[in-house]
DNA sequence: ATGCATGTTCGAGCGTACTCGAAGTCAAGC
DNA sequence: GCTTGACTTCGAGTACGCTCGAACATGCAT
């Protein structure tokens, strides 16, 4: 798989792609015989992964931690369920707060709805 | 109630404050007899709405529409109404990827306690 | 009158996460 | 053999939202 369909399959930049491997976020990708990347099936799974923790508001930071455990094997699984035990409960958190959100901006909403309507009654009975 | 004051009720800096005084976020602040500003109960509702949208993700420019059309007055009631009903259904998109992120985060989970009880059970059975 | 807390303005700096452009390489098609 | 297009590296630039420090003013307490 080349750089460019790993962007398309993945919803970022041949640049942004460039850029996580740069930082380390993705392992170092094999070349073909011109010095081009050369993907297998399962950066895909990787990069998707990536995208599930960034749409949780994970940071980059902690992503490479995760990441750097990850390479250094199975010893090191706790440490990093732990980091998703706690990236869950922020999750949940931050949907809890979104909700709340979205209470307020029903009711702001209803206000203007109301204001609306109250108008259409001036019209009405004017 | 001085900046202090309302920085703390907030949950805010003083800086920050200052900050969205100096971008339009928040009106100019009326001043004290020593130039101080001195705010009203207002500003607290204010303050909190901020909050609200920062919550649900608003980026400051739709803010300062919003603030914008706010003073505008009356006559941009449905400006506003239509800013908040899309920022509402971003929010709802959001809690909606949210939910499906902790499933995924929940699956991983369970993957890495697995892995623990079959350890468990390598030791149990040595 | 002196110290200290709290305020003021202004502009610069920072952290995060990209995003882009320049300059060069390489393989394929005409 | 020349153009085209996709790739390469590298470093610099951008967008957003603060965050901070310097230098100065003010007002109360000792």
């Amino acid at each position: 798989m080349k750089i460019s369909d790993l962007a398309h399959r993945s919803g970022l930049t041949a640049h942004t792609i460039r850029y996580y491997e740069r930082i380390g976020l993705m392992p170092r990708a094999d070349r073909d015989g011109s010095g081009h990347r050369d993907y297998g099936p399962e950066t895909l799974i990787w990069v998707t992964f990536i995208g599930h923790m960034k749409a949780a508001g994970m940071p980059i930071s902690e992503m490479l931690r995760y990441a750097r455990l990850r390479q250094q094997g199975a010893g090191t699984s706790d440490q990093r369920a732990d980091i998703l035990r706690k990236r869950r409960a922020l999750v949940a958190q931050r949907i809890t707060s979104l909700q709340a959100t979205l209470d307020v901006l029903d009711g702001k909403i209803a206000g203007y709805d109301m204001e609306r309507t109250s108008n259409d009654n001036d019209r009405n009975t004017a």
